[in-house]
DNA sequence: ATCCTATCCTGTAGGC
DNA sequence: TGCCTACAGGATAGGA
């Protein structure tokens, strides 16, 4: 669900609106998440003020003061809301409720329980196994063509599916993945390992384009996402080929294709992300 | 090492 | 209308 985007639109929400306040009362569901979600976390977090905000990669990271860090990650459904004074209508699948001092109420909603909510020593963040697994990230620290065509040696998994891993860069997720390979021009089902240092270094610059215009309009809402306030986010209209599948390519005019590819949908133009077009030969010569 | 598969969980859309 | 299946923005453990 939510990618680096939507994340990092989050991110800024809470760092603009919620930073200084301190938490009076926090609560949790008592359900687990991705893992258990430690049963004194309501404790640990009470009376803390929340001191910044950072993301690396598709995680978010509370800082609260005594040196504490609320580890976050949204999984596919997850959303953070925050509200001036507490809301009429009954909330559903909350599983963090941190009520402020001041009468702010900041929710971790969930329903298909996928995220992650622990807190630790900020200082121990550096040694999180998830964390320290993560490639760079793409915002803080652009991706090249030649960084990535050197990660990609010898890889034989399918473009697509690379990307989306977050030992190689950290915050591309399934929408992102299609959107970045149609504007490269590069076709999802190319082994990695086997693309030029041209199509990476298309690659490269399509993922930074595309995530910041994705950030400019505050992410994408495909189904469940919604910022701080409750609302969707506005990329949604400039997808390209994500969930296109059958409508006509914005480029050429052909029908927009799915394929499955390590269980997760692609979407892409077979005309337009072909390789022979990729490396700028006609598919079929023409020449008298 | 590398890659693919199944799995966690709930909600919803679409076919019949 | 209801029932059933497929699928959904992610990560990861396990097997080949």
């Amino acid at each position: 669900m939510p990618e680096l985007p939507e994340v990092e639109t989050v991110r800024r929400m809470i760092a603009a609106h919620v930073l200084g306040r301190t938490i009076a009362r926090a609560r949790t569901s008592g359900l687990a998440l991705r893992g258990p979600v430690a049963r004194d976390l309501p404790r640990r977090l009470a009376g803390r003020t929340l001191t910044g905000a950072r993301r690396v990669g598709k995680y978010l990271l509370l800082d609260l003061d005594g040196e504490l860090t609320l580890l976050s990650h949204l999984g596919m459904s997850g959303v953070w809301r925050f509200w001036e004074e507490p809301p009429a209508e009954r909330l559903e699948h909350v599983h963090a409720r941190l009520a402020f001092r001041d009468g702010g109420l900041l929710v971790y909603q969930d329903p298909r329980r996928f995220g992650l909510l622990e807190l630790h020593p900020t200082a121990a963040l550096a040694r999180h196994p998830a964390l320290r697994a993560l490639g760079p990230d793409p915002v803080a620290d652009p991706p090249t063509g030649e960084r990535l065509r050197a990660l990609a040696r010898g890889a034989r998994t399918p473009v697509k599916p690379f990307l989306l891993d977050q030992r190689r860069i950290a915050g591309i997720g399934n929408i992102y993945a299609s959107e970045v390979l149609f504007r490269a021009r590069v076709s999802p089902r190319r082994r990695a390992g086997t693309l030029t240092r041209a199509e990476w270094d298309a690659v490269a610059r399509e993922t930074v384009a595309t995530l910041d215009e994705a950030i400019e309009r505050l992410g994408t809402t495909f189904r469940t996402y919604r910022n701080l306030w409750g609302e969707p986010g506005a990329y949604g209209e400039r997808l390209l080929v994500y969930d296109r599948e059958g409508e006509p390519c914005r480029s050429c005019g052909r029908p927009i294709r799915r394929l499955v590819q390590a269980q997760r949908s692609t979407f892409w133009c077979a005309h337009c992300q072909s390789a022979a077009r990729a490396t700028g030969r006609p598919r079929r010569s023409r020449s008298r």
